[in-house]
DNA sequence: GCCAACGTTGGC
DNA sequence: GCCAACGTTGGC
């Protein structure tokens, strides 16, 4: 199996890229999608060793600011059967789990951020989705090429 | 199955 | 905090 390529949006204010390196083995579950899109890619096409794009939003600085690994497919997410958690979905069961979960592992920071307003001048990155207006999918695939010229913006960006 | 109302996302 | 874009819900 080819390796796949992932961006996967998170609010630093809430879980940062810094946070999931703090977390013990830099490893933490993805939960709370409660996008069915996002949660299809999750369950369906995210598979151990694929890269991910770690991106910032909702901040003062939206941008991808390194690389994760999958490290677990996907399982049920419990957070929605906890009526606690603000993540609840009383329509999912634990015989029957509606929503799914994976976990991502830190994996490399970037020297500098590539921000969303760089992203929209790189002729190469103008399919991504992330660049696209309206596009508000919290997982969103990358092709190899896209990841590649993202992973050298990042590791370059202070030379440009 | 349509579609209006509502809630959420996320850049600005 | 604003608001455009989009997804989901629920009455019919």
């Amino acid at each position: 199996m080819t390796k796949q390529y992932w961006l996967m949006k998170s609010e630093p204010g809430t879980f940062s890229f810094t946070d999931l390196k703090a977390c013990a083995h830099s490893t933490d579950h993805w939960d709370g999608v409660r996008n069915y899109q996002a949660r299809n890619y999750m369950r369906d096409e995210m598979k151990v060793g694929d890269l991910v794009l770690f991106y910032h939003s909702s901040c003062p600085e939206p941008g991808i600011v390194g690389v994760a690994e999958i490290t677990r497919e996907s399982y049920p997410d419990h957070t929605a059967l906890d009526a606690d958690s603000k993540y609840f979905d009383p329509k999912s069961s634990s015989d029957n789990s509606r929503w799914f979960m994976v976990d991502v592992t830190w994996k490399e920071a970037f020297k500098d951020i590539v921000t969303l307003e760089k992203l929209k001048t790189v002729a190469g990155l103008k399919d991504m989705k992330v660049v696209q207006k309206g596009q508000r999918l919290s997982i969103q695939p990358v092709t190899a090429e896209e990841f590649n010229i993202v992973y050298k913006l990042g590791m370059s960006a202070s030379l440009l």
